[in-house]
DNA sequence: ATTACTAAATGGCGAGTAG
DNA sequence: TCTACTCGCCATTTAGTAA
């Protein structure tokens, strides 16, 4: 599946002459050239130009053999349209949203962030110094799994890992969120876990716990706005 | 001519899917309101649905009567080739090459620089004292006209004007530009001029007359780069 | 109400070919 | 070579309709 199913021959046209410089100042091809560019016969390409140009969408002018293709300011219109669209749907951030439980965990978060290699590492990614101990929490509901893999890959904030003579340390990326709709926080994904996938690590300046008075299997909500583009781009 | 032209029925539906939340929830709709939407028969939709499950572009499940469809990953792949090839085809600059010659205008241009209001003006939005005067130029070439029109649409700095008890004072846009691929210029078309469409004045913080050594009637060049939304989107 | 089948119509594509 | 015509075929769409 790719982007060439989803046009038109005239779309594909269309599109093919803005992105190689019709824009401007003219493109000139054969009919020959440009149907095998975008997969199509020259009898089509033919065809086609000859509707584009009725309805004043491209303007030709000869030189020699070939045209030399203009696209027009209407032609442009549905193009702009479509970026306009595709700007809007992949760009403008949505929000996630995941709600879990917490439980307390094996003290991992807090041996780590006690190193003071990360503990330098994150302060200066995060703008913060992070309180020495990470709130564990259980994911619930239907798409946690999914939910918990795009906000993965859209985790933008990445800390490197390292090693000394003794042993190598993993490294992390993280993305902020708001708990409970009231404070800032940032999900750690370390790149060497114990924790399966249903369970996420929260780290912030402040001693979480005690902010919300969280015991064991209270349940929290934490919110994630990014761009989809970070989501599903490579 | 829009942009449900250029898409197949396919890239309409995955569109609009992706443009209405189903990238990431699953978007809840009868084929009759889709086929509505996109402008097609609901058999159309029906069928052209059941076709992307069994590619695995979207993924459907039951919600009473109708369906809830969800975009898979598979699906957005084509929507993301086609935005970034949008992307960079509208937001990659471009360069618009002007040709040329100076000749003596009627002073017009160095009367306004050398009102108070203008003068202040300038310098805070161009960031240089202008050289109290413009360089008059008159445009060569066949598509002198177009090249104009298109960089006087793109210009992006914007001078307002203003009025005292005497009279009113138009405004100007400007746009930053390379004379003789050596020197950065400023091109100022001005609200109210007196000049046709084939002429274009430039300003600079030197006195580009002794600069480049002109002479009435010398060509010069101008390159203004910019990308092509500034000049095609509204 | 829905969805989706079958059958018929439309219209778009490419082969052949002329200029 | 090139472009672009005619024509036949097949894709895709819609209408009718069942479930």
């Amino acid at each position: 599946m790719d982007a060439a199913d989803l046009l038109t021959v005239r779309g594909k046209i269309l599109l093919y002459l803005a992105e190689h410089g019709a824009l401007v100042g003219g493109l000139q091809i054969s009919t020959v050239k440009l149907a095998e560019e975008i997969g199509v016969s020259q009898q089509t390409v033919s065809r086609t130009l000859i509707e584009l140009e009725k309805q004043g969408l491209v303007e030709r002018s000869g030189a020699g053999r070939t045209w030399i293709i203009k696209l027009t300011e209407r032609g442009l219109k549905g193009l702009l349209e479509m970026h306009t669209i595709l700007k809007k749907t992949f760009e403008t951030p949505v929000e996630i949203e995941l709600e879990g439980y917490v439980f307390t965990g094996l003290g991992e978060g807090a041996y780590y962030l006690q190193i003071p290699y990360y503990c330098r590492k994150f302060e200066e990614k995060l703008g913060f110094k992070p309180y020495p101990g990470t709130l564990n929490i259980r994911l619930l509901g239907k798409d946690r799994i999914l939910k918990r893999f795009m906000i993965e890959k859209a985790a933008n904030i990445v800390v490197e890992g390292f090693s000394d003579e003794k042993r190598a340390y993993g490294g992390a990326k993280c993305i902020s969120a708001v708990m409970n709709d009231q404070e800032e926080v940032v999900i750690v994904f370390a790149e060497r876990t114990h924790y399966p996938k249903d369970v996420i690590e929260v780290i912030s300046p402040i001693y979480l716990r005690e902010r919300f008075k969280l015991k064991d299997g209270d349940r929290v909500t934490l919110k994630v706005r990014t761009p989809p583009t970070d989501i599903w781009e490579d």
